[in-house]
DNA sequence: ATAAATCCTATAAAAAAGATAGACTATTAT
DNA sequence: ATAATAGTCTATCTTTTTTATAGGATTTAT
């Protein structure tokens, strides 16, 4: 399961996004809106700034924003941030790679071929979904 | 990811897979050809025979051996059984479904949507990959 | 009877997740 | 200039989960 942080991150870019038109949007708007302690929220939109998936605008009139459209936000990388690994065992992360330390050999692993294949369904619609497919429908 | 725990399941029921027909196994053979640790793979083994997936002997010649088959355990129900939801999100887990308290309406939520499509591709593999398909190619 | 092995429950230790606090900096309005 | 606004940064705290260990109870084969 993903984190709460990464579920209130994704609740938030949601938002985001659909007030995109409305320029910067306050942390304490997010928070009430979404129903997200305002002090935890804080540290989660910091860190996606600092990844360079917001931006920001400080004193009156400020708060966040996206820094490109939502179709260009794929779901993967807001995991990955802030979650780590997408695959269900370390040996078959493709960006948090450690060697399997209960088997032989990787190689001829059977866990390790199928948890691939996992890896790969799940990163096909991880990858390719973007913010854009998870906004409220008729909305 | 999943837990430590689930991963040494797995191992230790591959184990047991490829020496069905040796009789029961101890969990000292176990543990020590696959870097466990003895008391913690007990507690789990224990946990899959109270599941039903093992069985077990006590005293001399004793020790534990698989129900059924290798290709009649799909890994989703090990999973389930150790580590809980395979779902990313609490709103779209089939066995340990929560509501969203994040979003207004779930039946209009993208997050939603998006998910449950992941758990979907998830668990076409998980569900009917087995034992039979995890254990060590070429032996 | 004895030794071998699992059964069972409790607890401890470590790590991670979730949440909060408060002082600091930058921006804007007046 | 000044005050108010709003994000920045870092530290800490609490709770939960994970990982691991301990030790006595029970069952079985010989």
């Amino acid at each position: 399961m993903l984190s709460k942080k990464t579920q209130y991150a994704f609740h938030a870019l949601i938002h985001l996004a659909e007030n995109v038109d409305k320029g910067p949007i306050l942390i304490s708007e997010i928070a009430q809106e979404k129903n997200i302690s305002i002090k935890f929220l804080e540290n989660i939109l910091l860190e996606l700034k600092n990844a360079g998936i917001l931006g920001s605008k400080k004193g009156k009139g400020g708060g966040y924003y996206l820094m490109r459209p939502p179709k260009e936000i794929a779901l993967a990388k807001i995991i990955r941030l802030l979650d780590g690994p997408i695959a269900l065992l370390p040996c078959v992360s493709l960006n948090y790679y450690e060697r399997c330390e209960n088997c032989r050999d990787e190689a001829v692993c059977g866990l390790n071929e199928v948890m691939s294949k996992v890896r790969d369904a799940t990163l096909k619609l991880l990858e390719t979904k973007t913010l854009k497919d998870i906004l409220t429908r008729n909305a």
